[in-house]
DNA sequence: ATTATTGTGGATATCCGTATCTATAATTGT
DNA sequence: ACAATTATAGATACGGATATCCACAATAAT
């Protein structure tokens, strides 16, 4: 129900580099201060985050980090799923390595499937733009 | 929003056991055959049951594992929660270790509400008889 | 070109959930 | 009392997520 720490840590860099203007680069260093992150562990992180396409990283001076694309264009299924890999998608309640179909489903199916559904929707619908924000 | 492997497997062996009479011990080597389960991690498991009053264990000859008390009387919750402690009551999607209140919300605050709530609601209001079974 | 700046990558350490092995305590049946 | 059965406890190993340290690559300003 819970996210891992890294999947953490992104979802609150990218809150707060969504509420800096388009053009205007965050610094990791910054980033890392502003939400209390170990440095290290965040870039490594944010570069997760560039190479699927999310993040757009500049180096040198006058570098840092912007959005690829606009906030209301990035799903929160698109930040997690680096990170949480087939946890984004969870199965069955008691056999969760399954895809939990209707057909032959578990005892558990109709109980749990009200969750899973809250779940999934809340990752493919909610965007950067309706979580952004610097807490 | 996946639970981990020994929260898991507390699901099937108490959903497996439910499905036998009340009187009725299971062993503890049965349950790990039938459920495909390491028996030495499953009796770890099972112990932590015992000690949290959702199982009632017996040694010796004819002992066994039996529910506590009738499966409509045993939350999700109260299986959940030893194993997953603090992760069982979900906080705020951006601070995770926070309770999560309306007052002073975070920026996730109102999107990530609904799936908190089904998800609360889902541990508190489903018990082992609606996911009775052997699967 | 040189230098300051900033992200990237590799090696390593730490912690916790998972898993295994072995010995022991408790109960039943004879 | 004895032996068989069954749950319980301790020590240990393993792997992946988390975290830290250090060297390197790329970019911009001068």
């Amino acid at each position: 129900m819970i996210f891992s720490a890294s999947t953490t840590h992104a979802l609150r860099a990218l809150a707060w580099i969504a509420t800096h203007a388009a053009g205007e680069a965050v610094l990791g260093r910054d980033l890392a201060r502003h939400l209390k992150i170990p440095p290290d562990y965040l870039s490594k992180v944010l570069a997760t985050l560039a190479r699927s396409g999310v993040l757009s990283a500049r180096r040198g001076a006058r570098g840092g980090y912007r959005l690829a694309r606009g906030p209301e264009r990035i799903r929160l299924l698109d930040v997690v799923m680096p990170f949480e890999g087939a946890r984004a998608k969870p199965g069955c309640l008691l056999r969760p390595e399954r895809p939990c179909r209707d057909s032959g489903a578990c005892s558990a199916h109709s109980s749990w499937g009200g969750v899973k559904n809250a779940y999934r929707e809340f990752l493919e619908k909610t965007t950067l733009a309706d979580i952004r924000g610097g807490m």
